[in-house]
DNA sequence: ATTCGTGCAAAATCTTTGCATTCGA
DNA sequence: TCGAATGCAAAGATTTTGCACGAAT
């Protein structure tokens, strides 16, 4: 990151970035790479990126790191993705395949699923209403197997009319 | 609202919070009233419903806004929309054919559109991976025809520079 | 040499919560 | 009556921003 090598140049992400007038900064290229070793479908918060970049040594300001999140966003390189869980999470865009994300409201836990179909809706549906698509997400929330095994659990007592005592969230 | 008729009990509504053991209040019915006197396709923040509340001289704190929100969505009541922007919207969910949402990134104009084949292939996509499902939402982001023209008029340098008038958002 | 990007801390948003009081069932 | 619901204000959580300094082009 101290040393702008020849891959740089080429790199997809960075070429984006100088023609849209940005720089390539140590902590960009920091953030970058840190999405590429991201394990396939997953995707980070602000506070997440934030914490595996103090843990790997690099210091980038959480400030920095929001920024860096809105402008890759931007620049259509990273997919904001929005659970309602208060926050958002990112995924780089580069290499994936089109898809789709079943949330548990009780526990947060993401499903991933392939999708073209979905994604070619998207495209469709905007045009005939004249948007330029940048992006379409179908989210599916619901209860995951095992929140939904613990939920009938203690549910019985609700039926009675008590308190619901296992609020969903 | 302080005289519960008989239409109250006959209410889904009412009946829905009954069942769980929740209470009639009458800021639970003003903010129902509120939603049910919306515009067919509307949908409100916690700000903008306690907005209406204050103007429609109901005193209910934004504390009891957001509550009764969550409580609703809880319950299925209400249907939580997040578009992206830093905050939640909500919908009636009764009586309201299934439909989905193009979201402007730029000026955060929405547009419905009706589609019971989403709300069909959430159910079965969410079943295959053994969730009950809850609610699936499918989402469009782009710019709007208005915004789609004007970024094109002035094509700007940098988003976060300084004379990024337009800023995506 | 510019001027963009960063860090820091303060501020702005949005949402939740503790506690005393009020009110519905 | 008795616990749930409310109001208020304080606290939390998340994200943005002003400003001075450091860095990329």
């Amino acid at each position: 990151m101290t040393d702008p090598t020849e891959s740089n140049i080429a790199d997809p992400v960075f070429q984006s970035l100088r023609k849209r007038g940005h720089r390539i900064t140590a902590q960009r290229e920091t953030i970058l790479q840190i999405f590429r070793d991201l394990p396939h479908g997953n995707h980070l918060s602000a506070e997440e990126l934030h914490g595996k970049l103090v843990q790997s040594g690099s210091h980038v300001s959480l400030a920095t790191t929001y920024r860096t999140l809105k402008l890759l966003s931007s620049l259509g390189l990273l997919r904001e993705l929005d659970f309602a869980e208060g926050h958002k999470h990112y995924e780089l865009k580069e290499d994936t395949v089109p898809h789709q994300h079943i949330i548990c409201v009780a526990c947060n836990a993401t499903v991933e699923f392939e999708d073209h179909f979905l994604e070619e809706a998207g495209q469709k549906i905007g045009l005939r209403h004249n948007f330029e698509v940048i992006d379409a997400q179908f989210k599916i929330f619901g209860l995951c197997p095992d929140c939904k095994r613990k939920a009938r659990e203690s549910d019985f007592v609700s039926e009675q009319g008590r308190p619901a005592k296992m609020r969903i969230k």
